[in-house]
DNA sequence: CGGCAAATTGACTCCACTCAAAGGAGGTGG
DNA sequence: CCACCTCCTTTGAGTGGAGTCAATTTGCCG
């Protein structure tokens, strides 16, 4: 399955006109999932590939002109808005085949920020020529539909009033499901994110998140060093996830 | 394209097929917006309009298959969550021109419930159907990739880390805003919602709406009586929906 | 008038925050 | 290669904002 994915050029001469989404290794996980071949080939027409992108870069900043939509193509971004005094406050980290940018398609300009949090990659579609082929391409349609409803549940879900170990164990599960399906284990993973950046996701304090991390150590949920995490103890932590004690069963 | 797609006859016999939207009060507040008058037309043939409901009726409940999106005639409605527990999760409050059930789309079923707080009534649109009929529209299209965007980006500032006073103060202005546009008081409204409702939409407890509330009004930033409310200091108000302490003014 | 649900008010508690300080880890320059 | 700096993380101690529990009060409807 998926052989010579992975023959991804970058950087000097070679033109970068057309793109291959169809020998991409993200297949199903990015937007052309359940396109046929041709309408694929539509797409790659408009789908402009950047370069390689190191931690700390920015895709768009709030107040940009909103022109493209990002798909992460590999690395880890996180978006985010800053208030008026300064603070950044997380709104989301997506993984290669997730998109970014979708809060400004209504306002033609950037509310929140977006930045590499590793050495990235993205793809860019101009939105226009994006909604012009889904006029023409059902399936394309409504995958952006989709898209977009899937995002605005997650928001749903994020927004929800959790404790904080539940924010946290729901996080985890969050992240362990998509690396998962990435092809990534699902115990094990990085964690490309400082504790500074999942605190302000979860709006807590960074404290809190070191202290829940030390406690579930200790209570052997998961093993943790600098940013690699194991999750030891996968039904402990759902438990906590769906808003119970946490303490494994609590019947009635 | 699709003309007689939903000439959707209801209960009793009068028949009620097509609805004119270009005859609706409701005029750019709604989907219709900047359509021209023959895509109006198109648009009528694919809305369905209900009877009045009352307070307490449901449009859809989670489970419930998603086939249509409903966009708010009158009156007002509360869309929720309910969790393991059995505790509801309040995610919005909708009014006229609004439109409800976007996070069901990429399920096919609704996660959500949603139900009148008041006398009310909607338009129902077969998604299938608008979804057609966008592709032939770009104006059409346009508006549902913009309604959606708005959607994300309201979540994602109710989702922000907020004080008690600054979430409610926000809602106010919100709600204050909205009815303007609807030509009603920007100073003077109803809440048609509970307490209850409000608290579990800013994730607080209901005693604590009754405390911001008796302060507030101490404090000479509004008069409230059962659900009759009125903003005396939309200044001060504002200063706290922007986070400040709210006390008036906090140089630097 | 009586009964019920919603709202208010008070007293107390607790979860998560703030403040503070002490380790690591990584990067830079001498 | 080491010293130094800075930023991130961890841990401890104490505080406070919002929650919980409980008792009224208010408004509504039969």
């Amino acid at each position: 399955m998926k052989s010579s994915a992975t023959v991804l050029r970058f950087a000097d001469s070679t033109a970068r006109a057309k793109i291959a989404c169809s020998r991409c290794s993200l297949g199903e996980l990015c937007l052309p999932r359940g396109l046929c071949a041709q309408d694929i080939g539509a797409l790659e027409d408009i789908v402009d590939r950047s370069n390689p992108m190191q931690a700390g870069e920015h895709v768009f900043r709030a107040g940009d002109p909103f022109e493209t939509i990002t798909v992460v193509r590999a690395g880890c971004f996180k978006s985010y808005l800053v208030n008026e005094e300064g603070q950044e406050q997380v709104l989301d980290f997506a993984l290669p085949g997730e998109i970014l940018g979708l809060d400004a398609i209504h306002r033609g300009a950037h509310v929140s920020s977006c930045v590499a949090l590793d050495t990235s990659a993205v793809c860019s579609l101009s939105f226009d020529s994006l909604s012009e082929l889904a006029r023409g391409i059902p399936a394309l349609q409504s995958e952006l539909f989709s898209i977009m409803s899937h995002r605005i549940a997650d928001l749903e879900t994020v927004c929800g009033d959790h404790s904080a170990d539940q924010r946290f164990a729901l996080f985890l599960e969050s992240l362990s499901q998509r690396y998962s399906r990435r092809g990534y284990s699902t115990q094990e993973f990085t964690l490309a994110m400082s504790r500074r950046d999942i605190a302000s996701y979860l709006r807590l304090a960074t404290e809190t998140i070191s202290r829940i991390l030390a406690r579930m150590k200790e209570e052997g949920l998961l093993e943790v060093s600098r940013n690699r995490l194991r999750i030891l103890d996968a039904d402990a932590l759902h438990a906590i996830a769906l808003g119970g004690s946490g303490k494994v069963s609590e019947s009635a």
